[in-house]
DNA sequence: TCAATCACG
DNA sequence: ACGTACGTGATTGAG
């Protein structure tokens, strides 16, 4: 068998990888995604080649001499956006760290490079595959030697198509030869080649196939019959001649190739998987056995001393006091600590190095030490030793969520060990980037303490009964029964109506009700659809009846009952590190989306009761977006309306529809409503006119309305726009930073929705930042006060307390306190607060 | 694993 | 011409 060569066109590769794949970086805040989708169809092409050499072939970045021309005739450059280009030495990186060969000269393009080493390759007798995404590159295949492997998207799935020179003939009508002519006629946008105007794919190919060559093209001009064509030909053929040289590759081309330095070595070798690592790409480990991942792993541990001498721990501990910095961290066993010094040490609990032993001294450290004490996730390792909040505690985790918030994840160590040794080796410098970005206040003062309030509540959880559930949980089984047999009887078969797919062909198909089409794989059936078509078909209405109540089943009541402990309550995790905005999330359960929008939702709040000789105090922020929209963009109109304690809705629509405030109507309240919404969320008058159901039109024309009665707002809202444009990142009244990549995109839409986010985040992470700080707040007054009342639950702008019974005045008292005064804002903050024997009842 | 849906702010 | 409201998490069906 014939010995072959894979070449690869590597910006063409790095490109389809950046727009194939979303926008992905690594916890540094570097762009990945088109390094890994060149890697990704890179190992497939190989792992189905099998090649014995591979050559990577990537253009100079100096101009070369066929773009010369071409922009010399148009005067044009094309730009590449930072976050691809920023890419291109990573993937050079990563391919020398895997072996490969790379080979670039300046004044050439890829192009020539792979399509003289593929002659060199027939002349050597080897075959030749070249992996491109670029169609050009066809014109190099040949009958059964050089083969072009094309990669397609359809579906969503990447396959990459094989083209010997009969497939190029078959799939384009013309010879590799005639791709040369096609493009010297028709033309090439995304490589700059001009073309003839007015000759597409269609008139091209026919063209090539009578005549060959453009020159015996040219001789037979005359001939041609379509008198538009033969004019276009006629004053543009010297287009023609220059696109033919633009688009010819050249096959002998100067360059430096061995066949021994392209030969294929081990792809998966030490050094990258190193630099996969670095890059936490991490999809691509399972190619590497486990003796490499092994090492690797072997490689990075470090040797913590055991110290169990008490003595001696004692002296430790001392020591890490006086370290200007120190890693900690902590599990069941123990704590390991690495001090900048230098030495790591592990003390075990055991005998007098008790659970209780170690905290005192861990708090001691992080409250009276002289340095600073990292920490890789506080929040998780406090399950296992609850030590207290200090002030020279920073965790790494979370500086890292403030340095970037869109993240998915932060690659935290899963070793303790490993923790304190990578918290000390990154802590200062996170620091540091924090304080750069004047993010350090709003990181000791307001996320390191809120770790260990929201580590309380937690731990503190909230009652729920679990008979109540079971027994709502029954009377809603009943329903879906009854709703299940009514909806088949109605459709004339049975069906899964859970399925979108099976419920969009009995609606639209068998009932032939007027579909309007949405979504990708099919028709909507999607609430608002369906709301639509609910007035005339009993049946439409008994499947939304249907699914809200099979949701309020399985997603509430079955599943909350599996969340009660021993002890009767339900622990949930309030995320820290996972919004975008700086809000805080909920799950396992989530405990922030339970109904109360519909009257039997709201129902299931009952079964969440306080513990016997407690009630609920419940608290709740009134209109705070708004409010913060009103200080931040100092609108004297919003400020006035908000000033003067009126409805904000009817306020709106007084102003926006032109009416006294007491004749608002209720509609005209709930358009104003919908706007406010809009301005909060980025209006798009799209947007607003598919919430309301109203035409753009006026959707506009409620929006021009808004901003000419709030010109503050509007130019608030502009201005955020363009700082974040200038900065990349939105940013809070306390700074917490969005960066929006969108902002720099080619995409329209992309773009657009980088604008939306723009004018949101600020608003809704100022109120995040708000009510992170209240948190905090009303967690050490009630502390301070030695209250026995407890913060449990967080929803956004509403805070809930298990109330020991007598303390209900000096709670509502701190949450009025802790709340309003949590900033002071040209427009005040306004707090409704309520008690009641369950859930439902307090708010 | 992803898309669709729907619960909340 | 593009094709849209901002931020979450859980469940389900289907590939």
């Amino acid at each position: 068998m014939k010995e072959k060569i894979l070449l690869i066109d590597g910006h063409s590769m790095l490109n389809r990888g950046f727009y194939g794949l979303p926008i992905l970086t690594n916890s540094k805040g570097v762009h990945t995604n088109a390094v890994l989708g060149f890697l990704n169809i890179m190992l497939k092409v190989i792992s189905e080649e099998e090649p014995d050499y591979i050559t990577v072939a990537f253009d100079e970045h100096a101009p070369t001499f066929r773009h010369e021309m071409y922009e010399a005739y148009k005067g044009t450059r094309h730009a590449m956006p930072d976050e691809l280009r920023e890419q291109v030495p990573l993937i050079k990186d990563v391919l020398t760290a895997m072996d490969i060969e790379i080979i670039s000269k300046e004044g050439l393009e890829a192009d020539d490079i792979i399509g003289t080493i593929s002659r060199i390759a027939m002349k050597d007798g080897k075959e030749a595959v070249i992996l491109s995404g670029d169609r050009d590159l066809l014109q190099l295949a040949t009958k059964d030697t050089v083969k072009i492997r094309l990669p397609h998207t359809s579906k969503g799935e990447t396959t990459v198509d094989i083209l010997y020179a009969d497939d190029v003939e078959a799939k384009y009508g013309v010879t590799p030869e005639g791709i040369i002519e096609l493009k010297a006629l028709m033309g090439d946008s995304s490589d700059n080649i001009p073309g003839v105007p007015k000759i597409g794919e269609k008139t091209g190919v026919s063209l090539v196939q009578q005549y060959g060559s453009i020159e015996n093209l040219r001789e037979h001009i005359p001939e041609i019959s379509k008198k538009s064509i033969r004019e276009t030909l006629e004053q543009n053929f010297d287009l023609a001649v220059l696109s033919k040289k633009l688009a010819t590759i050249d096959t002998s081309a100067d360059i430096d190739f061995s066949w021994s330095r392209a030969q294929k070595g081990d792809l998966f070798n030490a050094s990258a998987y190193d630099k996969f690592n670095e890059l936490e790409l991490k999809s691509l480990f399972k190619y590497f056995d486990e003796s490499t991942t092994a090492a690797a792993a072997e490689a990075s541990r470090h040797d913590f001393e055991e110290v169990t001498d008490l003595g001696e721990i004692e002296d430790i501990f001392a020591e890490i006091k006086k370290n200007d910095r120190a890693g900690l961290a902590f599990d069941e066993d123990g704590a390991y600590l690495a001090m900048a010094s230098g030495r790591l040490c592990h003390i075990r609990i055991s005998g007098f190095v008790s659970p209780m032993y170690l905290r005192a001294h861990l708090e001691s450290v992080i409250r009276e030490g002289q340095g600073h004490y990292y920490t890789y996730d506080i929040k998780k390792q406090l399950n296992a030793c609850s030590i207290g909040y200090g002030e020279r505690l920073r965790d790494v985790l979370l500086m890292d969520y403030l340095l970037n918030p869109l993240i998915d994840d932060y690659s935290v160590p899963e070793e303790a060990s490993e923790r304190a040794y990578e918290a000390l080796k990154k802590g200062s410098e996170a620091y540091e980037r924090l304080a750069e970005l004047h993010m350090d206040k709003l990181f000791t003062e307001v996320e390191m303490p809120l770790a260990f309030v929201l580590f309380e509540m937690e731990q503190e959880g909230i009652r729920a009964s679990k008979e109540a559930l079971l027994e709502i949980s029954a009377g809603l089984d009943k329903d879906i029964k009854a709703l299940e047999q009514e909806i088949y009887n109605d459709a004339g078969e049975e069906f899964n109506i859970n399925s979108p797919k099976q419920l969009g062909v009995i609606l639209f198909e068998k009932l032939g009700l007027p579909g309007g089409k949405k979504t990708k794989s099919g028709y909507s059936t999607a609430a608002d659809v369906l709301e639509k078509l609910a007035e005339e078909q009993p049946i439409v209405r008994k499947i939304l009846e249907y699914r809200s109540v099979y949701k309020l089943k399985n997603t509430y009541t079955d599943s909350l009952a599996d969340y009660i402990d021993e002890g009767g309550r339900i622990h949930s995790t309030f995320n820290q590190t996972v919004t975008a905005t700086g809000r805080l999330s909920s799950a396992d359960p989530n405990l922030q989306n339970i109904p109360i929008r519909t009257e039997r939702g709201r129902e299931l709040r009952r079964v969440f009761i306080p513990r016997e000789g407690y009630s609920f105090t419940d608290a709740d922020y009134s209109q705070i977006e708004l409010r913060i929209l009103a200080a931040l963009s100092g609108d004297q109109k919003l400020i006035d309306a908000f000033r003067a304690g009126q409805d904000i809705h009817a306020s709106t629509a007084a102003h926006v529809f032109h009416v006294d405030y007491e004749d608002v109507t209720p509609q005209m309240r709930r358009n104003a409503k919908a706007v406010n919404f809009g301005i909060v969320y980025g209006i798009s008058s799209f947007g607003l006119s598919e919430n309301l159901s109203i035409s753009r039109k006026e959707a506009k024309d409620y929006i021009d309305q808004y901003f000419e009665t709030f010109p503050g707002v509007k130019s608030y809202l502009d201005g955020l726009v363009a700082s974040a444009k200038k900065d990349g990142a939105a940013v809070t009244y306390f700074g917490r930073r969005r960066p929006i990549p969108e902002l720099k995109e080619s995409n329209f839409m992309r773009r657009q929705f980088g604008e939306r986010v723009a004018m949101n985040m600020p608003v809704q992470g100022t109120a995040a930042d708000i009510m992170k700080i209240a948190m905090v707040r009303v967690h050490d007054m009630l502390k301070e006060k030695g209250l026995g009342s407890k913060l449990i639950l967080q929803i956004h702008d509403e805070l809930l307390i298990e109330t020991a019974l007598g303390e209900e005045e000096a709670v509502k008292q701190i949450l009025l306190e802790g709340m309003m005064g949590a900033a002071a804002l040209a427009v005040p903050l306004e707090v409704d607060v309520n008690t009641g024997k369950d859930f439902y009842e307090a708010h």
